[in-house]
Order: C-alpha cells, then structure tokens, then sequence
DNA sequence: TGATATAGCCTACAAATGTAGGCCGCCTGC
DNA sequence: GCAGGCGGCCTACATTTGTAGGCTATATCA
C-alpha cells in the first residue's frame, strides 16, 4: 500500500514490473544475488506491503505487481524531493542537470516540454 | 565518509549546514522534535560516519559539518537516480518536470541552462 | 557550600532490512 | 514405488535506524 519498498525490493519490482511470473522464474532472471529463501522473504514482504498479489491457485504461484512502477517512482520522487531538497523542485532537477552530462537530444526534448509547459 | 545519511540525520545535518553549533543550539532550533538523548545519538552516529566533527575542547562541544551539503546532495541523487531509474537521467528529469509544476520562473531558467547546454 | 540544572555518556530496545538455514510435501524419472 | 530435486513455508539472526532512559560530572545559584 503505502509503505516504502526498499533498495532490494526494487530489484525485484524490477523484474516483476515486465510481467506476472513465478518464484522459479524471477530466481532465473535474478542470477544468483540472492538465496531462493531470501528472493521468497522479499516477495512475502512485498505482498505483505500490498504491493504485490501472488496467485495460489496456479502451481508454482504466480507473483503479480499491484502497484504500477509509475506510482511507485512517484513516491520515491516525492520522499527524495523532501528529503534533500526541501520539496525545492526548480533546484533540485537543476542540480541533477548540471551535474549529469544529459545528452544533446535528451536536453532538446526537455527543453521542448518545458516550452510546452509555458503557456 | 561513504556511509548513507538517513532520513532523521538529514534533519541533523540540514541544520548543521547552517553553521557549526553546540547541542543545546541546535536542540533549540530542532523544536521538541527529539529528546535530548535522541539528538545526541544521532550525532554520535554522523561523527562516526565521518560526516561531522565534535570540538572537544569548547564546552558544550561545538559540532561541525565535515562533508558538505553539495557532495551529499550529490550522493543522494546518484543512489535515488540508480535505484528508481537505473541511471536514466533523462526519464528521471523528465519525471519530475512533468509531474511537479514548476513556476514559470523557474521553468524558463531551467529552460535557459538547457538551451546553454546545448552546444 | 550544598542543591539543582544540564551536558555528555553509556546502554537499551523495538522495528525495519538484508540474508539465509532447514523442513516438508509433491512431482518425476528410474 | 522410491529417491531426489525443487517449490513453498516458517524461523532465525545480524545490522541499521528510530527513539529514549538514566547516571555522572560539572557549572550555577542561593
């Protein structure tokens, strides 16, 4: 629901947001970063946190995200955006272009919607 | 040093910024927000973590920021950037510039450095 | 000069997070 | 039909984070 998914869970989310799968699935795609206990600690926390919903009926279940990862990236931005930058939004996304090196067409497209936005 | 600041020390440190103080200064400017004991472990903790320094010799010992707020700003936008946006700078402005309005003026200024940055 | 306030210290402790061990039951191939 | 392998579950445990209690030394004020 509303509780923070932390730095591990979004690897998983990750992966989870490309689509429905199963514990053996996700294990794959996972590599070996984690034990298969630990991958089934995250999904049960995950679902305990409502942000995901696992399908029992089908063997082996099936994990499916709840949460778009837009709406999770739009929490994440609002936390981080208070947290460092005092909800300071014009100098916080300053920051993040001056110090990252945005390539030409990114810029041009961001300077397009911005243009857009004033009127 | 290297360590991540959390969330409550970023409330620390916020302050801090402002210029070195002695615990009760900054229990002033902290409101009831902590208690005395909660206040002072947490600057245990960022002196351990290198972020700040304690001047014992003056009583109450002054504590000073070591690192500045630029470099853990810096910090902070690279872990969040890599996290929720794998590196994508440009989704990630995109985001924010998309879904918090920012005021005219601070969309032309940003529009402005972007025009700078293009060439 | 003895009583009081208070800074600083050490310690505690619950919740959240990262990581995993081990057991059990089911499917599958021999 | 039985042994392994594997999925699923429960449990554990260390570390980090949030929050604070309580003792001690010292400065203060009557």
């Amino acid at each position: 629901m509303n509780d923070r998914i932390t730095e591990s869970e979004w690897a998983l989310m990750e992966i989870l947001w490309q689509g429905e799968m199963t514990q053996p699935q996700l294990a794959q795609r996972l590599g070996r970063k984690w034990s298969k206990n630990t991958v089934h600690t995250f999904l049960t926390r995950l679902c305990a946190k409502g942000v995901l919903e696992v399908d029992r009926e089908r063997s082996p279940h099936v994990y499916r995200a709840l949460v778009s990862r837009e709406e999770c990236e739009r929490e994440e931005r609002q936390s981080f955006l208070q947290r460092v930058y005092q909800g300071n939004v014009g100098r916080m996304v300053a920051s993040f272009v001056r110090d990252s090196q945005l390539s030409a067409g990114e810029a041009r497209e961001l300077r397009r919607m911005l243009e857009d936005m004033e009127e």
